[in-house]
RNA sequence: GGCCUCAUCGUCUAACGGUUAGGACACCAGGUUCUCAUCCUGGCAAUCGGGGUUCGAUUCCCCGUGAGGUCACCA
């Protein structure tokens, strides 16, 4: 059987945002599945649309979700270069077959004379075909003119998608497409296909947007008399509002700025593959090593599948929650406030540990967890506009803080010893832990929601809570 | 406009032609000694329309409708 070799073939024109990360997932998982190879191609023929930068954004994208290619423009391989503006030659050469054979030939008008019969066919409510035009007599190409193919196999196309299925079109899909630029770059249309061969790839995973110029890539492989590689195409990942493809000015953001936000690379992959993908079980939450194991092109979905931000977010809590403290602390790295960040190890992943169930993202750390770090305000709105505590005198609450703080003064600070005393205040005060609770948890953290209180309480350590509740007492007197 | 493709809860989706059309996100309600979250339980909610074929259609066929793609010296 043929070796299986996919790749990435990204256009370095910036950052790959989200809706297109899931062209590199997918075959990286086809070629990972079948102990192949996924090498990453820079597709950089287009001059213009050039950023400088961008390969490096690419593959900062790529290494984070953990999709390693074996072959690429960093580490090379045995089809070196991966860089198309390399590869000049190797393009003329195959150019020069098809001028040989007769099948490909310059193109003598300018764009303004091209754009004339555009607008002339679009007039007639017909598609535009360069080959209704097609000149009779064709200069020698000489270099500087755009060298065009020149279709003779005018018929209807039947073709296998592996996603899409059994696929059609008519010859009016077929044109003579132009392979050389007059700069003497490929266009992606001829490129792609030489690349593809030189560098043995099974498999050509890319949107569907693709699916109207097979006809031509189909026709251009029987010419070069190569064997087509098998074709599949994605469905567009869609715009939450609308239903246009998810783009960058919808607010498509880059992979790299969900990393910058607390995301999980896990969750990204997991959610970017379960977007238009399962493995027909109930299973939401696949590893990387599963997902290599059971991805199936034939079960991709055939229709866009609109981006849900909800079930990403979901998605990453998931993440955040399977990870072993130690595991959940070295991926916090950066995402701590200042003040945090002067505290020990130790004390940080006791924090941690209390919050790991209550994290979205790790960007919810800088603002969740301040009153570990640093004293708190105090701000009495929380017990005045509280509707259980205002309806104490303050005298009251001042009195059963009072209480609390002498019974705390002389017991053990760990969670279930903690526990047993508030339990014993409760009886003690005739209070309910709605009340009672609310008023020590108001007292120690002055921020509207915490974690439990006997658990905070114990991280916090006595010399705090005790400080913490003097202040309290003081506010309220 | 020509050509091509797609169509199940709001969203992501499951369902050899036979299921009370299943799950997940979101949302709502309840529970977990206090808040927030987690977790658990329950609830709301879908086969685009019309014709066929069939004992029986979400599933197959046709016609509509809607949506998307494409018709570049961009990829």
């Amino acid at each position: 059987m043929k070796e299986i070799r996919t790749r990435f073939a990204p256009s370095p024109t910036g950052y790959i945002h989200i809706g297109n990360v899931r062209s590199a997932i997918y075959p990286y998982l086809i070629a990972k599945q079948a102990g192949g190879v996924f090498y990453l191609r820079i597709e950089d023929t287009d001059q213009a649309r050039y950023v400088e930068g961008a390969e490096d954004l690419i593959m900062d994208t790529l290494k984070w979700l953990g999709l390693k290619w074996d072959e690429g423009v960093d580490v090379g391989g045995p089809y070196a270069p991966y860089r198309q503006t390399e590869r000049k030659e190797i393009y003329h050469a195959w150019a020069q077959k098809l001028v040989d054979k007769g099948l490909a030939y310059a193109d003598p008008y300018t764009a303004e004379e091209v754009e004339v019969f555009r607008e002339k066919s679009m007039a007639e409510k017909k598609a535009f075909l360069y080959r209704d035009y097609r000149p009779e007599n064709p200069p020698k190409w000489d270099g500087t003119q755009p060298l065009r193919f020149k279709v003779t196999n005018i018929k209807r196309w039947n073709w296998h998608d592996e996603v899409m299925g059994d696929l059609t079109a008519g010859p009016e899909a077929l044109d003579d497409f132009i392979l050389i630029k007059s700069d003497g770059l490929p266009t992606y249309n001829f490129a792609h296909i030489v690349d593809d061969a030189e560098m043995r790839s099974s498999h050509i995973t890319r949107g569907v947007e693709y699916v109207s110029s097979t006809p031509k890539y189909l026709s251009l492989y029987e010419a070069l008399e190569i064997e087509p590689p098998i074709l599949v195409s994605l469905p567009h990942i869609m715009a939450p509002s609308g239903n246009k493809k998810l783009g960058k000015r919808d607010g498509a953001k880059s992979a790299t700025e969900y990393r910058d936000e607390g995301y999980l690379p896990e969750a990204m992959l997991n959610f970017l593959v379960m977007l238009g993908w399962n493995d027909g079980t109930e299973q939401e939450i696949f590893t990387m090593e599963e997902l290599v194991e059971r991805f199936d092109v034939s079960r991709v979905q055939r229709s866009g599948a609109k981006f849900d931000e909800q079930r990403l977010i979901w998605m990453n809590g998931q993440w955040i929650r399977r990870l072993s403290l130690d595991e959940l602390y070295e991926r916090c790295e950066g995402f701590w406030s200042e003040a945090a960040m002067v505290a020990d190890e130790e004390y940080r992943k006791k924090v941690l540990r209390l919050v790991q169930d209550r994290l979205k993202t790790l960007g919810d750390l800088r603002t969740m967890v301040d009153y570990f770090f640093v004293e708190p305000e105090v701000n009495l709105e929380l017990i005045d506009g509280d509707k259980r505590l205002k309806k104490y005198e303050r005298t009251h609450l001042v009195k059963m803080l009072e209480v609390v703080r002498s019974r705390l003064e002389s017991v053990e600070f760990e969670a279930d010893k903690l526990q047993e005393v508030l339990n014993e205040l409760l009886v003690e005060l005739d209070e309910k832990p709605a009340n009672l609770f609310s008023l020590v948890r108001v007292s120690l953290s002055w921020a509207p929601f915490s974690p439990a209180l006997n658990e905070m309480m114990e991280v916090l350590g006595r010399e705090k809570v005790l400080e913490r509740i003097d202040r309290t007492i003081e506010a309220l007197e």
